[in-house]
Order: C-alpha cells, then sequence, then structure tokens
DNA sequence: ACTTAGAGTGACCGGTCAGTAACATCAAGA
DNA sequence: TCTTGATGTTACTGACCGGTCACTCTAAGT
C-alpha cells in the first residue's frame, strides 16, 4: 500500500486520513498500551491531535469508539489466519506456519495479550458491549481452526481447536512475566506436543 | 511499648471478623467480579459494611489494598499447589491430579481468569506494586513446577513448567467466551498430549 | 467509673472523566 | 462568490473517585 496523503490523480478522493481516522488510530494504540478505562478521552484526542468534538461527531461514546476499535482488531487477526489458511501448503504446514505466525506477533515489543480478551478483562459485565465482539469474533477464528484441524485430519479437530486457541491466548497472555525467549519456547514445545499427539504421523 | 493488649493462650480473643477483614474479602470479591478500576472505595466499605476511615487505618491507599489482596491470592494459589505436591502419589500421577485441580478451580462459577493477571491487565504500567506482587507468585509457582517436571523425569522441566503456565493461565482467561465444558476438555487434552510427548511412558 | 483504642459519621477537597454547547475556521465545489 | 460540511476552540456540566478531616460512639480492660 503506497496510499498516502497524496493528493493526486483527478478524484481527491484522500480526505481518509482525517480526524475519525486519526483518533480511532490514537486510541487503539492508547487503549492497548496504558488500558482503556485509563485512557481518558482528552488524552486520545490530544494525541491523535483532533479535538473532542470531532471524535464525538463520529463516535456516538467511548464504548462505541472501542467497539469499532475492537472489530478493527478482529479483522486484523482473521487475516492474518486467513492469509496462513489460503497459502498453498500441506494442512500440517499450515498448523506450523500458525505457530509461528502467532511466536512472530508475540516478539513484536509491547505485547501483553489478545487486544480483545484485555478489553473483555476490564469490562466484565456480560451486557457490555465489548463480550458480543470478542464472542463473534473468536467464534469465527475456532470455525477456522476447526476446518484446519479437520484438514490436517486431527483426531477431535474441536477439541484441537480449542487446546490451540487455549495455548495462543495463553503465550499472549502471559508474555509480560514470562518474556519472550521462554514464552516462545514454550508454545512451540506444547503445540508440537499437540501436534504429536493429535495428528497422524 | 508500655501496656499493650496481649492476646495470651487461654483467653477468647475472637472478634477477628474486623473491620479490616471484613473490608479486605469484600473488596476481593468485587474486585474479581466488577474489575479494580470499575470497584469504587466506598462501595467496597459499603459491601463490607464499614466505613472509608477503616479502610484508609487499615490500608494506606486503594493500591496497597489491591496488593494485600493480589497478595492472599497468591498464597491461596501456592497452597493448593503445595496440596497436590506434598501428597503421596507418583510425580507423573501428581501432575495428573495438578490437572484435575485446575479443572475444578476453572469449573467454580463465575471464574474469569488469574486474579493477578487480570489485575495486571489493569495496570500495565510496569512499575506498579501489582507487578512486583505477579512476578514473585508466578515465579514461586514455576518454580514448584519445574521440580514437578523434574520428578517426573520430564525431557526439559523448565520448558515443561512453562508450557503448563500457558495452558493453566490460557484456560482460564478463555474460559469466559469458550464455557467449561470446551474449556476443561480441551484443557486436559492439551496436557495429555504434552505428558505423552515429554515424560517417560 | 475511667481510660483507651478501634470504629463509625458525614461533610468535604481536589482532581478527573465523559459528554455537550456555542461559536469560529477553512477547505473545496457549485 | 457563496455555500457547505467537516473541523477546531473554549468553556462548561454533572457525576464520580480517592482520600482527608473533625468529631462521636462503643466496648473492653484495669
Amino acid at each position: 500500500m503506497s496510499a498516502s496523503v497524496e493528493p493526486e490523480a483527478k478524484e481527491s478522493r484522500e480526505k481518509r486520513p482525517r480526524a475519525a481516522q486519526r483518533i480511532q488510530e490514537a486510541a487503539k494504540e492508547l487503549f492497548y498500551r496504558h488500558g482503556i478505562r485509563a485512557t481518558g478521552i482528552e488524552e486520545v484526542c490530544r494525541v491523535a491531535d483532533a479535538t473532542k468534538m470531532s471524535l464525538y461527531r463520529a463516535f456516538p461514546s467511548k464504548d462505541a469508539l472501542v467497539a469499532a476499535i475492537l472489530e478493527e482488531d478482529g479483522q486484523e487477526m482473521e487475516c492474518l489466519m486467513d492469509g496462513v489458511c489460503q497459502c498453498s501448503a500441506t494442512p500440517r504446514e499450515k498448523l506450523n506456519r500458525l505457530v509461528e505466525v502467532m511466536c512472530e506477533m508475540i516478539a513484536q515489543p509491547g505485547q501483553r495479550g489478545c487486544p480483545l480478551l484485555l478489553a473483555q478483562s476490564e469490562f466484565p459485565d456480560s451486557d457490555h458491549p465489548t463480550h458480543r465482539i470478542v464472542a463473534e469474533v473468536k467464534a469465527r477464528k475456532r470455525a477456522k481452526m476447526v476446518q484446519m484441524a479437520q484438514d490436517a485430519d486431527a483426531k477431535d479437530p474441536a477439541a484441537f481447536a480449542d487446546a490451540m486457541g487455549i495455548m495462543m491466548e495463553g503465550s499472549w497472555f502471559t508474555l509480560p512475566f514470562m518474556g519472550v525467549e521462554r514464552t516462545t519456547k514454550a508454545f512451540r514445545l506444547a503445540t508440537s506436543a499437540l501436534f504429536r499427539d493429535q495428528l497422524p504421523a
């Protein structure tokens, strides 16, 4: 994507890096780094170089902004999984690729857990919009995982997918106090054990 | 020190359910259920049937109260592990027992993750007191785990322990959106695969 | 009865937060 | 040029929060 702030072409459609987008990007970063409750609307606007009015013109409330960000997070994760699913490789090799993709993601600085689960942890009330989004995203992710497990002839594709889910969420979350090295090593060990146990030789 | 009310052996000194204790118990429950930031001091005092002044006589700040609760949580978890470690069983059997204990804990209503990691998620700043406590507790837990792995002749006790940690934290955290059934099933599958792969037959 | 220490009461402070209102600006497109 | 719509600016509201204060009450030990 070379798209940038280039006012070119006869069709000057490029007003997209507009306030709303800057706000969403800044909020995504701040919410993840410092937590949602800990980040005030005014700080988001300050970092986004926008104003509160711009925020509330684009999003009806802070919760709506959070929801928009979470939807985006979910889509990114799905894209990541699709990238692995759709590559040309054996089912077994796809699973290995997925493990490596996860390790790469985890190794990026500042990671402290899945943003969706982090948000859910901050808003435990089950009627908070966060819960619906998390449930939907995780369900889609699981469906893809079950499909991959089936393709790889796993003994119990559903349980296999859930076990992978536990391991992925677990390693993402334990990262802050285990460090990247130990976490990725343990994650690789756990997944390879699962593969050996549940996949045909 | 003069005088002092020394509680002697024989005497009945039992008014222990003092304000400070009621407050800590109520706070523990509320902080876990609704989140720490989401729970105000006044609500804690209301539920504990105590007053703010009683709270601040016993704890210098809300953070200190949080820290006290987290220490207690950590001790409870260590006791649980010690209960398994110290029973008379083969090392392998102890590991199986640990899995079952974990499943039982997770199956209790209202579980939504390890309280220590939940707290750490709410306060991402690494100089928050929470981080020190979490690091200490998790390090002790890991040491016990490494010992159990060694006793069971695991190929790589440290990596084994970390993998177990990932699986335990992971299942506790995925519980809210996976449900007890799927979570415990997947956790048992993952751990048994790890055991088969890393422990001698 | 007197002392004493823990516990309760209610008001209060300074600060922050989400969200709103009224008005000004600035860019293009007709 | 005039309009239009998306922005920026400043100030404000009302609620809540963590924490403090001065004071009162209660109960137990001597």
